[in-house]
DNA sequence: ATAGCTGCAAATGCTTTGCAAGGCC
DNA sequence: GGCCTTGCAAAGCATTTGCAGCTAT
């Protein structure tokens, strides 16, 4: 797991994607790799930009998401209808699953997502 | 995998989960139940109840999708932002997770659910 | 200088809701 | 008759988009 880390090696990571190190881009950057695995929604997380005194649109938010998400820096996933998570690229594990359907001819498996959903118990 | 069947069980169906075995409700019920599993978004599910020359208007078509999914006669699936299908209970054939993840203190592992996403191949 | 970014507001698209009219028991 | 259902249109929300002004290089 990666603490946080100093802005050089931020500007460093988003211009390794092709992508122009600006104020708003650091700060986001800043919030989602600066400490651990991570699991936003696009308004959690201008929530948290606005929180830190440095003004970013919410349409900026989503475009910066998506730009990552394609840049294969976070992954998003829908676990639930109507609102959209992106996460930090969280490790796999040893998971493994068996017992996978054989494709309909004329496709093959692509990715396989896995969603756990936890509530609270008793332990 | 069930094959048409007689209206007669379908009304039983639908009375079994406590809902009356309105017009409406037969038809989607037929739609959904008649053959094999399905994977469908409430659009879909209208166009085609349109076309079995049975009005019955989108709003009633999602409120009878959620009622289904509360009497477990479906679930619902969230594939891709902003749009939710509903499927007829999928055999889990014999899928095995292995290596899931100790859930955080507090809280136990509900439903686990995996996502095989397909794309046009090569055989 | 210029291609790339940002922010605002408007637009989009799916889904939900309020409520009057209609249908099942 | 009484309660459940339906349908329509309006409302709600998360997300996307158009475009004028700004910024990194």
């Amino acid at each position: 797991m990666e603490l946080s880390q100093p802005t050089s090696v931020l500007i460093e990571r988003l211009r390794a994607v092709g992508l122009r190190p600006t104020r708003q881009r650091l700060a986001l950057t800043r919030l989602l790799f600066a400490k651990g695995d991570r699991h936003v929604t696009a308004e959690q997380l201008h929530g948290e930009v606005l929180a830190s005194a440095i003004p970013v649109s919410l349409a900026t938010v989503y475009n910066t998401l998506h730009q990552f998400t394609d840049a294969g820096l976070l992954r998003e996933v829908v676990v639930e209808p109507g609102r959209s998570y992106f996460d930090t690229n969280i490790a796999a594990e040893d998971l493994t699953v068996i017992g996978l359907p054989v494709p309909p001819l004329g496709t093959e498996i692509g990715r396989v997502e896995v969603i756990v959903r936890v509530h609270p118990g008793n332990r």
